[in-house]
DNA sequence: AGCTTTTGGTTCGGGCACTGAACTTAATCC
DNA sequence: GGATTAAGTTCAGTGCCCGAACCAAAAGCT
């Protein structure tokens, strides 16, 4: 009962920020009296600060406003990258502190001595957490592979060649372990910040390697029963197209995937990190060159015919371009736009926004702090009671 | 919280019906007393009954099963048709008792008039429960058209000419309505039974006059941001195909659609009511005639590639053919399934099942009374209130 | 048959969390 | 400066859940 209380309390103030003790209780409809002992239990946990009185609304007194405290317990992000292991902090704002890459071929190391890496670096971000006087409330990891939701475990992760790792029990009890999908969490990521912060649904298409997609409805990222959801790529966009390397035809990713729009436009490209050449490419954009402007408008109808399905079949109000794609937005977003107004039913009503990630690189660890975070915020009164009394 | 309990309890019975009190305490975590207490209320209002001692597992007291009462209020659905007007009755168990279709074509009549007649249906309806000595807890209406979810007006409903109906106050306040979109009902019809029951994702096709898609995750049906979900009949099948209504080229309507299904057969076909020159087409089927049987081949192949890439997008473990595809089950689901084993990347570990409707035409009105009783499931505190205390 | 063991279900006192009303504090308006 | 309005706190009252003790019923052992 307090607990799901509590959690409206907090999740109130999360919306509202600045709101009264008041009008938390006018919002939830919780009274007065019981507003008040639940904040005092926010307050005390740091997950709420006062930020003094209102500024005047009419006559009567004013309320001391309550906002998410930026000093209270922060998500700790990791990202096990192909090539690296990212951290960050998350405080309960939602601010990012103490973003750190460090590079490192992940690739076929074994998993022990990948974590053993990780765990250094989650210490490291730790100590920073302490540097900061905050403390950590949770630890999210995101991993490129399949993830069993409920243990942690690690099924398979085809790049770093992993199967069946364990990732909670590698990084100890001392704190509650969040495992999930990459793509996921940058979806969550995301959801968190810039202008999709409130909104509930949108899909975020990402170029990497291949084409990926996460898919955020009702304002959580759907995992499908497998947790294979997002596999956009093989989405077909042209029955008679070139074939795939999944065997069948057209399929998104062989044309519209960052490779195919490289070679679309001339651009030599080696195979793993297509970082060096989707720069070169959006050179040649800024350049105005023809190949590369042509080559990237037919990309943008593809997506835009695939993505039109999506929108048709979900409804969602935007689409957010991501990896490799928000590099290409300003230059995407054109035709895509347009292969969406032409193909959505509803864009009469409402047209489908084409938004740019605003996190970049950095979702995935972001997103990683985020859900973290979101598990405390989502249930304080758990968090409150594991500080209260380290013993359970 | 008792009102969270009392439907953790419910909802515990109607997940494994014939369970104990003790049962429903350790599955639950909830003190035996607490149950007990629930219980009784529960059996009270006649949601659920005893169905006597349970048989022996071991030593010890045998437990009185609790099981879903057929007794209980019964969710009174209402299917506001294109040329009908259907009602039926659903008891908390699932089971469908005075199924009742009322023809009459509503097209272009005035909503009032229609509601007239809806309302007699209703009264009707209720009688027949009054009859069967059984309450009425709710009422469902499905309509073919827009709905907004909280106020349950008709947004618009092309085919039936309305705009801005509010259906709630045309049926009076005597008992809570809820108004949805004809294909979301289906839905959750087909949510509810056969082989789906207990299945908590699916996509569920249905060929009307155009195709729609009813899209259930995690055991809800997704409505969308504007309730515009399930447009897939305008998935790109083939950018090089000919050009539909909607403007662009090879949807799966202009493709697939029961009308493109019909000609590509070389059946001829009226405007209007597709029933006929469907259980044409699926006569000739049976006869082997060679014209339909390759032309239901070529839509099954379609129809595969618009739904692989939804299986794709949101690992959905089945698709549901409804409507008239329904009809044409038995031969399209072999070419749609080897389609999306063949498109589908995670074909190989888990395969995506192709099912019949399990309901046929019936399926939205049933839905529709199926979501009224759901309401009632869901929060039987507040149902139970609403009966001991009438003036609330 | 009678006793023990095991499990289902009920009764009852205790306690926690929410509520409503009264009260205090603080601001505006006249 | 008093009236009014609104925010926030204090406190007694109440509802609901829990644990423990207690009855009930069935199986197994002697």
């Amino acid at each position: 009962m307090r607990r799901h209380n509590t959690a409206m309390v907090l999740a109130e103030v999360l919306r509202r920020p600045g709101l009264s003790r008041a009008g938390v209780a006018a919002a939830t409809g919780l009274a007065k009296a019981t507003v008040s002992s639940l904040v005092d239990r926010l307050v005390a946990a740091r997950l709420v600060d006062e930020s003094g009185p209102q500024s005047a609304t009419g006559r009567g007194r004013r309320g001391t406003g309550l906002v998410p405290s930026p000093t209270g317990p922060h998500g700790l992000g990791v990202e096990i990258g192909v090539d690296y292991v990212a951290t960050c902090l998350v405080d309960p704002t939602g601010g990012e502190h103490a973003h750190r890459v460090r590079p490192g071929d992940n690739r076929g190391r074994p998993p022990a001595e990948v974590l053993a890496a990780v765990n250094r670096a989650v210490r490291s971000a730790k100590a920073d957490a302490g540097r900061r006087g905050v403390a950590v409330g949770g630890l999210g990891v995101a991993v490129p592979g399949l993830v069993d939701r409920v243990s942690g475990v690690v099924r398979a992760a085809p790049n770093l060649g992993w199967s069946d790792v364990d990732i909670p029990a590698a990084l100890g009890a001392e704190l509650p372990v969040l495992v999930d999908n990459e793509a996921n969490l940058a979806a969550v990521g995301e959801l968190a910040t810039g202008e999709l912060a409130g909104t509930r649904d949108f899909v975020l298409v990402s170029a990497e390697i291949g084409v990926g997609a996460g898919v955020v409805l009702d304002g959580a990222v759907r995992r499908g029963t497998h947790g294979f959801t997002g596999e956009i790529g093989h989405v077909c966009v042209d029955p008679d197209g070139p074939v795939c390397s999944c065997g069948a035809r057209g399929c998104l990713e062989r044309m519209a995937g960052p490779a195919a729009i490289l070679a679309d436009a001339g651009v030599t490209a080696a195979s793993a990190p297509l970082d060096r050449p989707l720069a070169d490419l959006a050179g040649r954009l800024a350049a105005a060159d023809p190949a590369a402007l042509a080559a990237v408008r037919r990309a943008g109808v593809r997506l835009g015919i695939a993505l039109a399905g999506v929108v048709n079949l979900l409804d969602v109000p935007a689409v957010v371009l991501g990896g490799g794609y928000a590099r290409l937005h300003d230059w995407l977003a054109g035709p895509l736009g347009e292969e969406l107004d032409r193909r959505v039913i509803a864009a009469q009503w409402s047209p489908t926004a084409v938004l740019v990630s605003a996190l970049g690189g950095k979702a995935a660890v972001y997103g990683a702090g985020q859900a973290a975070l979101r598990e405390i915020l989502a249930d304080p009164d758990t968090y409150i009671r594991r500080v209260a009394d380290p013993a359970s």
